[in-house]
DNA sequence: CGAGTACTTGAGTCCGTTCAATCCCAGTGG
DNA sequence: CCACTGGGATTGAACGGACTCAAGTACTCG
């Protein structure tokens, strides 16, 4: 039992444009299914050829390629409305990996109708191009953190990054969000150690900008911690969704 | 006196897709003209809503983001075939600047036409798409570089990248490169200060994988260098050229 | 020949790492 | 009911890679 496009309940959301008349219906017969997938579990593995290309439907992820050696780089987080695995529809094989942190729900589109997708529908080739676009902003914004960011400024941009992810997809309960990622992955995400992030992540704690309580993150001081994290509170929020 | 699409010099390129009949032609009739750009030159600004979309027909440049205290990282190097531009295009104002670091010709598509393209044209714009994945790859691969590689391993990522690109894009003289970035810069994309990265590339000379005279870059261990930079020969190179 | 820019090198400091040990808590099986 | 287990979070102490500040060299250009 699928969850039929007409009645997406992402649709909903208000970072997500709205169709602008049976769009909803057009999409609906590019999709082929759904996949279940369970904690741990990998949508994408990094080296393959994937024969899908998926949006997120529920449920949130990393997106993270590993050296030989074993060292882990997390790309960026995956929330709902995402796209997975554009580079392995598009080109040879994918980068990186993708692997669900919590149960995750991903809307099916074979490869092969990718293309004729871009045949018949201009303005949805157009926002695949638009969401492929506003990814390479996001990967942007993680290269300017790691490469001129001093830690803290590290861990208060990612923090504000994910707790901005959380809210826009509906997954904030209140003003605190439930942590789906270990201080391990942020570590991965931002380049630095777990021991040094867990210490930086006390700092803010200690200095009031931050609470993290089982598992939650509560943002007490919101333009505190953005002017660290040099986030530009002006950026326009709203995408297409697939 | 514009340079003819279906005469365009980089088509000749092993590194570019062939095109496959006529679509020079069709190309040319979204070209509206030619933007020269000297050394030093802004080609699109952070912050500006840019009103044209490029191909970078000759020269090259770095792209590049600056926070408000004068922090800058380099994203990417631009090289001949790269679009420029596309984040303006789309969506609503370029999240970095592009700067030109010798005299660049740019090929000007008015953004209005980006969308005539997506409606004539479902083949160009899957290579508009195909591209735009491909940046979001090198942006990866950066990140995977500042996040978890040491200096060295950084430095020895970057020279190997550059001469790659050199090389692809048939600026190199013999198996030398002339680089036409300065440490500094250099240093301001693998998120190292330019006195370290003065040492680290010291070392690489001392240890024997490369040579720098009078702004040459000789790679003279390839597969040492490659290795230490943890990058995988395999990959792909060709890619489409709009 | 002076000025500017890039590159090079030295010495001291600090941020982040490494290697541990400890704590906390949710499961889980006896 | 409680000891046992294992993953994550936390803290301590020592080390080292990268930074800062500074001086000096090499080269081009007016």
């Amino acid at each position: 039992m699928t969850i039929d496009c007409t009645q997406c309940p992402l649709r909903q959301l208000d970072v997500f444009s709205p169709f602008t008349g049976g769009e909803e219906a057009f999409m609906k017969a590019f999709k082929a299914g759904e996949l279940q997938i369970e904690t741990g579990a990998q949508a994408v593995l990094q080296g393959a050829r994937s024969p899908h290309l998926y949006t997120v439907l529920s449920g949130v992820g990393i997106r993270y390629a590993t050296l030989e050696d074993g060292r882990r780089q997390i790309l960026n987080f995956v929330f709902p409305g995402d796209l997975v695995g554009l580079q392995g529809a598009l080109m040879d094989a994918m980068s990186h990996s993708v692997e669900a942190k919590t149960a995750m729900t991903l809307c099916v589109f074979p490869r092969e109708r990718l293309w004729e997708l871009f045949k018949t529908s201009s303005s949805r080739a157009y926002d695949v191009t638009w969401l492929a676009a506003r990814e390479e902003r996001l990967l942007s914004d993680n290269l300017v953190s790691l490469g001129r960011l001093s830690g803290l400024e590290r861990v208060a941009h990612v923090l504000q990054l994910l707790h901005t992810r959380y809210v826009e997809t509906g997954l904030a309960e209140g003003d605190s969000v439930a942590l789906h990622f270990t201080q391990a992955e942020i570590a991965d995400s931002i380049g630095l150690t777990p021991v040094h992030t867990n210490r930086l992540m006390k700092k803010l704690r200690e200095e009031g900008l931050i609470s993290t309580r089982d598992g939650a993150l509560t943002v007490l001081a919101p333009e505190a911690l953005a002017a660290l994290a040099k986030i530009d509170p002006a950026r326009k929020r709203e995408r297409p969704l697939i």
